[in-house]
DNA sequence: AAAATTTGGTTACATTTGAAACTAAAATGA
DNA sequence: TCATTTTAGTTTCAAATGTAACCAAATTTT
């Protein structure tokens, strides 16, 4: 069967991926929020576990490091997280929230969920599993 | 039940797109195709129907008109396109494939049949007709 | 039909991004 | 223990990207 580029797989998760920052943005803008998708990531991820290192959490949200020290900057200059330099390695500088950042997670949260169900509407739950469950085996498939 | 980055679908799909694309990339490096994942999109769409204005390309492949305009500057620079004025629109010029860029498509189908199967290894059929169809849904859930 | 608006495309400029160089500290190893 | 290599993070510089201004041609309005 011949190729068809908007029914490959590689389409559709770029389109995705764009439509729904692109809806988050938006919901984020409305909410009078100024935040970007990537910092959310960081914000969240540390919500989740406080004290981790720059590299640890350019880890979770596929940044690289140019890209943390940067976001970290933003952060820290607007308030919402804390640089510690780490006592046993003085090399690594530990990131936590403050209480502001704690705050501004708790009013991102309720966007984050609106942004999701809007995307999800009307998708019931098991296909959405089974859509997660592939998309999931296509990253361990391709990561090497 | 708690937010976790990593399950949710925004994450997924953002990875997944990340690694199709660096696999895409190192694939067609190592077949010496010296082409971006873009300016493929742009190229298999000609293939299927040429002589389309760079507005019509740029809504296929998601990309404004300005980097509509850079991919074919490069695409043309190295013969592989062709800018031909629209008689009838003389606003518009219409992008014809050449015989070496329909060369170059035949040589990077192949490329992207791999890593295609690369990414879908292991996946029964069934499941992910089911992702692309949830992926379709999401899309357009969000698109207003 | 002239004026105003829209559309297709390019160019110029500012911002973002990424790669490589760099500093400081830690780990390895002779 | 001193030299070498690796790691964490920052800075710098070049390339990619997006935004806005722009031109020319077409369309719409009055």
């Amino acid at each position: 069967m011949p190729y068809v580029l908007h029914e490959s797989i590689g389409y559709l998760v770029r389109s995705v991926t764009r439509a729904l920052r692109a809806r988050f943005n938006r919901n984020l803008e409305q909410a009078g929020l100024d935040v970007t998708s990537d910092q959310w990531a960081v914000l969240v991820t540390l919500q989740y576990g406080d004290g981790r290192s720059q590299s640890e959490l350019g880890d979770v949200v596929m940044q690289d490091k140019t890209a943390v020290t940067r976001m970290i900057d933003d952060l820290e200059r607007r308030g919402l997280v804390l640089r510690v330099p780490d006592g046993a390695d003085r090399r690594r500088r530990l990131i936590y929230l403050t209480a502001p950042g704690r705050a501004m997670v708790q009013r991102l949260l309720p966007v984050v969920d609106a942004t999701l169900s809007d995307a999800a509407e009307g998708v019931p739950e098991a296909d959405m599993q089974v859509c997660k469950a592939v998309l999931r085996r296509i990253l361990g498939n391709l990561e090497t």
